[in-house]
DNA sequence: AACACGGGGCT
DNA sequence: AGCCCAGTGTT
């Protein structure tokens, strides 16, 4: 619980330094639409404002709607999320719109509890749709409510400790206002993504800073505590590059594991395949470093194409297809064929 | 509790 | 080069 120095509360003062400081002009603010509003909190998971801005607009164009979304092909939601990252977002994205077809009458559910239910959708993003929907007054816990309120609050620890994240929670419910709720989640990750940066927070200017615990301490930046450090394993994996006229070879990757279920070049076995190294370089996951080599194939036979998991496709149209990074970049430096 | 996802921004 | 992010689902 926030010392009470100044005779207003965290929310009041946020909400009114928001009033004059904070961004109002997003295209997902513009409106109360669950659908909306929905798709921007999925784009906004592990993604930032600017790199979300230009695909949601594109994404609303081609899917203006619930049923347009739930109704086209999973390759098509796939092309428009390319360059995002995180496919699974997408994936989810698609399966959550059949799912409402099919469940709640061809809307998203109006309760936190029962979009929780469904896949892709957490408890805060639960949270943040609903609150920004219907201007309810919920608790979010993003990465810039984390670094608010383990400031503020006094939280050591990292956040992926479930202890800490639980105390986060608590925090971040003791904080909320009687009403305006929409605003008031705005308003939290305005102030996580503007004043308290993860480096060089702008205290002088935080309307909470009067009563913040880090601030008073000086160990702002100190604040949330850091990950520990965990050796990354290193994993060597060939990608073989099969050629036909304009055609590669690409392998749909099963449903688990790394690059679940995408098209991908196929994987080589351990021992050395015969062919020309087209190229070599690393991909960091978060606990494994893939090694990859990219491997020339001079012969493809026929029968080695198996219907259903592998399947020759035009490089150009391969490359909308929402690759691995590492397989795009492959298939983009590929010399034209001959 | 650990792992998978991923491009981009920052120091 | 390392760390972090408008997190969630799987194992």
């Amino acid at each position: 619980m926030p010392s009470c120095r100044s005779n207003k509360t965290f929310a009041e003062r946020l909400l009114n330094w928001w009033d004059q400081h904070g961004r109002h002009d997003l295209p997902w603010q513009q409106s109360r639409s669950a659908y909306r509003i929905w798709v921007a909190e999925i784009m906004l998971q592990q993604t930032q404002v600017a790199t979300v801005l230009h695909y949601y607009q594109l994404f609303l164009q081609r899917f203006p709607d619930l049923q347009t979304l739930a109704c086209c092909d999973v390759d098509a939601v796939m092309s428009a999320w390319s360059g995002l990252g995180y496919y699974r977002r997408a994936v989810n994205l698609q399966r959550t719109a059949q799912l409402c077809l099919q469940q709640h009458a061809g809307k998203l559910p109006d309760t936190a509890e029962q979009l929780l239910q469904l896949p892709g959708i957490g408890r805060s993003t639960a949270n943040a749709i609903i609150s920004q929907s219907q201007d309810a007054v919920l608790p979010i816990l993003d990465g810039n409510l984390k670094r608010v309120l383990a400031r503020h609050a006094g939280i050591p620890g990292w956040p992926g400790d479930k202890q800490v994240e639980q105390a986060l929670w608590q925090a971040a419910i003791e904080r909320l206002p009687a009403q305006r709720g929409a605003d008031y989640s705005q308003a939290c990750m305005d102030l996580g993504a503007s004043l308290c940066s993860r480096h060089k927070p702008a205290c002088n200017d935080c309307p909470v800073a009067t009563d913040c615990r880090a601030c008073a301490e000086q160990i702002q930046t100190q604040l949330p505590g850091r990950k520990p450090r965990q050796p990354k394993t290193v994993r060597q994996m060939q990608l073989l590059v099969h050629r036909q006229a304009d055609q590669v070879l690409l392998e749909k990757r099963p449903a688990t594991g790394i690059w679940a279920s995408m098209w991908c070049l196929p994987e080589g076995l351990q021992q050395p395949e015969t062919g020309a190294v087209l190229m070599q370089f690393s991909h960091e996951l978060s606990h494994v470093s893939l090694r990859i080599k990219a491997v020339q194939m001079p012969y493809t036979a026929p029968h080695m194409v198996r219907e259903g998991q592998l399947q020759w496709y035009a490089r150009e149209e391969a490359l909308r297809l929402g690759l691995p990074k590492p397989v795009r970049d492959i298939l983009q430096q590929l010399p034209v064929h001959h």
